[in-house]
DNA sequence: CTGAAAGCGCTTACAG
DNA sequence: CTGAAAGCGCTTACAG
């Protein structure tokens, strides 16, 4: 009965529940997962070298298994290990979490979804790169928020506008820059091969690829770079060279990484709906929505956070 | 025999572990927690806005979990709540958790110890502010860490060092006001009240008491934040008010934030073990060494770390 | 509709 | 030392 079932009388039904309050009765999570269907216990499988991202995805996890009784297992995962699919095999297996948010890179492993797949276990993909059809998913659309910040700043007069590429293995790395040649291409602003410099995502990178974007005279008025950290670097870049921001160059990001409020100027960048697609993974895998038919497929919003380093061009 | 129990030939256990290797067997957990004395979960209590904390501090326990094949479960909770102690009693009632690492200011809620010490769930503290002698606890010495940074500070020179201060919630924050004005002491500098100034831990805090401790012709020629975030704060006014970093002015952070590394010039600030403490905690639960007799206490080093935003004092 | 029984997959105490 | 039985605390299918 205190599981919700039907068909009780209103007046039982509030006797029990008082008597299990005073009581404080609280079922066993171990004894209900092994007798029944479910284990109220949902696995959060990473691989992901940024403690704040995972612990973003986390908060939104965690607020959707508190409101449904349900915990969260967090389980690191070696992506590059040979036995990656027994690995995942064996945890499930002692585990029978109800289901398993996935996150980048994990939700790309072959291995991993197949046998995920063919153990029945329900899951979720985070942010995923390649197979979208595959499987459950949640993500947001990299292409049109990087597209967006080029509108931003082609709305501010900048006409030569430099990008660095994130890493070349990561998925996202290249919608990003589908959105950010789709803008110049819309605005007749035509695309300049040595405006485009291949970035790693880490600040070191950043700051190489500033270096061969700003050093001569030949310099872009903005530089759009595929995430914060190396946003970061051509900050640093800029500073020694002497050239102001937003005054003398204008610099984009993407993440909102907590860095970027605390640096002077704060940096304009997306903010990814980290947090919100762990919960609407938490929400499928916990409403047992999963099952049937085509597999669903959540797009959430992004938002472009405009601060103080970016700014009109200069003339 | 495959829980490791002596007195078994060597024979016979191999081909069982053979056998049960061939079969992918793994046992369940949610059946052993169910009929014997041992859930192989691990909880971890935090109520912390710092995602990235949160995540090292996961980090730290995972390792170890995962050697000795036991499993962590994050839960937020709620200090400030008024029924922080029953949250916590249907908690270890539904899990059934080998023991439980509180994270600050868990581990500072009165209640919640005294449900946990009621019924005998094994818990470890991390970094407590109070109530030392209470139980098994693992930390850093903040004193010692931050007498340390104003030595560093004193052996370049300066001899008019500004000082934040941390939350005045926070036990830590008095602790490292202790280090910096024992140091001062020992090295017979005179303590200026007006270099001291209080801060709340926030990059807002931060600027404010930059602003009022640099701007005036009479400023230190250094400044020790009682944390990164706050430090930041001072580089940014520093760098407002054309004072050049660490030529005109040394800062010294405490924390060492994925921050500190990525801005310019990079923070020299205290790195606390923080996945080191959470270890040595998972540890202590995993191996159940905290039964008897004085609670058990490890403290963890700290390490100064001297990056570019300090130097010589002006002359 | 309701209540008692079986059983989930293990560990543990115990009889042999 | 070893093996079979009991039992952990629930859910579920089933007899009443």
């Amino acid at each position: 009965m205190l599981n919700g079932e039907p068909n009780v009388r209103a007046e039982t039904r509030q006797r029990v529940t008082a008597a299990a309050e005073a009581l404080r009765y609280t079922p066993n999570i171990s004894a209900r997962s092994l007798a029944g269907s479910r284990s109220y216990l949902i696995g959060l499988l990473f691989d992901n070298p940024s403690p704040a991202y995972v612990g973003d995805l986390q908060l939104g996890a965690l607020s959707r298994c508190r409101e449904a009784g349900y915990h969260l297992i967090v389980e690191p995962f070696d992506t590059a290990a040979r036995d990656a699919g027994e690995a995942v095999e064996r945890l499930v297996s002692t585990l029978k979490t109800d289901g398993l948010i996935l996150t980048p890179p994990v939700c790309d492993h072959p291995a991993v979804l197949d046998v995920l797949d063919r153990a029945g276990v329900p899951y979720v993909r985070i942010a995923p790169d390649r197979d979208l059809e595959r499987a459950a998913l949640v993500h947001m659309d990299d292409t049109a928020a990087a597209h967006d910040m080029t509108v931003l700043l082609l709305a501010q007069g900048h006409r030569d506008i430099g990008f660095i590429r994130g890493h070349p293995e990561h998925g996202a790395s290249h919608l990003r820059y589908e959105g950010y040649a789709a803008a110049l291409a819309e605005a007749g602003v035509s695309l300049r091969a040595e405006r485009i410099r291949q970035g790693f995502f880490s600040f070191r990178s950043g700051v190489e690829a500033a270096e061969a974007l700003l050093s001569g005279p030949d310099r872009p008025t903005a530089v759009f770079a595929s995430n914060d950290d190396m946003a970061l670097g051509v900050m640093s870049v800029a500073n020694r060279l002497g050239l102001a921001v937003p005054h003398d160059l204008s610099v984009a990001g993407f993440d909102d990484t907590p860095t970027a409020r605390v640096i002077w100027p704060q940096l304009t960048t997306v903010r990814q709906p980290i947090a919100e697609m762990s919960a609407a993974a938490a929400d499928l895998l916990i409403g047992r929505k999963l099952g049937d038919g085509v597999p669903v497929r959540r797009l959430l919003d992004f938002q472009v956070i405009v601060r103080d380093s970016t700014g009109p061009a200069p003339r």
